[in-house]
DNA sequence: GTGAGACTTGAAGTGGGCTTTAAGTCAAGG
DNA sequence: CCTTGACTTAAAGCCCACTTCAAGTCTCAC
């Protein structure tokens, strides 16, 4: 059985049926149909459920995904180039998402490393709050030299 | 001026008021009051706020933030202590987020890196598909050893 | 003391990411 | 054939994380 029923997908991929027909509504995964009309998904559809859930669940949109797998080919098995595109692109996002991660980690730890503690003196942790009232926006707990312009929406 | 308006905070913390006002509601940040019923915020919300946004960014919860954020003392300066408890349970969380963005990462660039490529019989890409037909549920892309035991509830 | 503008509340609205419901159609074992 | 269970659709509903709205109150520079 080389092709899988929404219900044996959604078993393997450890998903809704629900989830994957939106997933294939918004075009982050596709399915063929039978003569019956129902759906029939190619394996590599389960690898694509598993980069959408992983990328979810370390803060990145559906959106973002869908951009992401929209550079694989849509009706051949994605060759070493189409791969390589991908990572391509997307390393520097996952890369300034676990950079985000650190930080925000090792302001944790560096906070009761430093010794001040009081978190309103402490230049490390609080380089702003007294000191620099000059430009609006958050500053520590970013990566050096970014600072948000717009009136900081959110990542969904 | 040791306190700060509601306006004040959004546009030193980088958000709306609104949302401020949300996360006092839910309890992540505190106020107190002037005689004429408005809110007056400490520095240190700015912080938090800051914690908040950055943690939110990365794929942790509201709910997640708040559990951490309520271990922090409600009425005097942190200690020592209250940041160290703070870090220690946080951290195995943190580095099991960092953890998947690394490993979602690697297996985009192994993936190009091993040569297989096909997706459909890489071993190293693909452990589940056509070799273990037992126990059900995804399992690339998830630290070793982690599979989900309930129907894949999405992380908010 | 007065006007502009920042503040107050509760309730309703929004967008993302699905889930549920209703009313049916398809697939396959007995 | 017929039943049972998996499948189909569109539409409505739900939770989270806010934003917007309406109607009114407070603060402060002048």
């Amino acid at each position: 059985m080389t092709q899988l029923t929404i219900g044996q997908l959604a078993e393997r991929a450890g998903v809704a049926t629900s989830a994957i027909r939106f997933y294939e509504s918004r075009g982050l995964i596709r399915a063929v149909r039978t003569t019956g009309n129902q759906r029939r998904f190619e394996q590599a559809m389960l690898r694509r459920i598993a980069f959408i859930r992983t990328a979810q669940r370390v803060g990145l949109s559906l959106d973002e995904v869908a951009d992401a797998l929209a550079t694989l080919p849509a009706h051949r098995t994605p060759t070493k180039a189409d791969w390589s595109r991908l990572s391509r692109a997307w390393r520097p996002r996952l890369d300034e998402q676990i950079e985000r991660l650190e930080r925000l980690r090792d302001k944790l730890d560096g906070c009761i490393g430093c010794g001040c503690l009081s978190l309103r003196t402490c230049a490390l942790n609080n380089p702003d709050d007294e000191v620099a009232p000059r430009g609006p926006g958050p500053v520590f707990l970013e990566p050096t030299g970014v600072r948000r312009a717009t009136p900081a929406r959110r990542t969904p």
